[in-house]
DNA sequence: AATGAGGGTTCCAGTCACGGGAAGGTCAAG
DNA sequence: CTTGACCTTCCCGTGACTGGAACCCTCATT
């Protein structure tokens, strides 16, 4: 299969799978006019790290993962490891958005949005005075 | 005041400030010796931006908001509008984030994390099987 | 006078995960 | 034979900084 219709496949553009074979995550074959040629196998790596990545994994964390998934010894514990690791990044991200949409959806409710210059935002944002 | 007072006095960086300068949104003065020298003004304006970034604006945003700060004749629904457009992305982001929590705590709780190899994550990221 | 500490300066490179676009090779169809 | 759709590599740009090198300025101490 070439680039295009693993592309269409995978749901990835075909910039990121070159990526991610420059980075070492894929490693298809080439065709002898120098095109790739990806197997099988290929296309499940390139599906998982899709799915990995659509769950907010870095691509240093999808390695990881990708090593764990393709050893038949590990250990289930390593992967909830990495898991938790990146949920709990999650979490605080989300902690950290929540609270400005508090503040600023208050802001934001106290504003006119009219034509006059008062502004409740404009005001915070200059140390409330 | 130089660039080290006003660090500790906005709580920005040293880089951070020369980094604002660099792309005009602050304009410190000289002092012979090539030093900065940062005015109330300057300071007040690095609070202003210090506050909008907390706010998760972006340098852009910062930009327009700024103009609109020192604009007396400003309406405030044009800050508002600033203002209701970036909380806009702020919720789809916490979307994103809460669906890939929601997932991955799933994913979480159904992982032994032990030493055996059986895993419903990587299962998960590998295409359920 | 030399030295050292602790400011400051510029400039360059790196981050993360790609995306855009140029310049050029390859292939199937008309 | 040409057209158009593929594919290739290579390099630059993104956002908002951060780290580090190499160098200057000032003051205090030896």
């Amino acid at each position: 299969m070439n680039i295009g219709d693993v592309s269409t496949q995978t749901g990835l553009p075909a910039k990121t799978i070159r990526y991610y074979e420059d980075i070492g995550l894929v490693k298809p074959l080439r065709d002898d006019n120098g095109y790739r040629r990806f197997r099988s196998q290929d296309i499940h790596k390139l599906n998982f790290l899709g799915r990995a990545r659509a769950l907010g994994f870095t691509i240093e964390d999808c390695r990881t993962l990708m090593a764990l998934y393709e050893d038949d010894t590990r250990a289930s514990s390593d992967v909830k490891k990495v898991a938790r690791a990146h949920l709990a990044q999650i979490e605080a991200k989300i902690a950290d958005l929540n609270a400005m949409r508090d503040t600023l959806g208050h802001l934001i409710d106290a504003c006119a949005g009219d034509d006059r210059p008062d502004c409740p935002i404009l005001q915070d944002l200059g140390g409330k005075a």
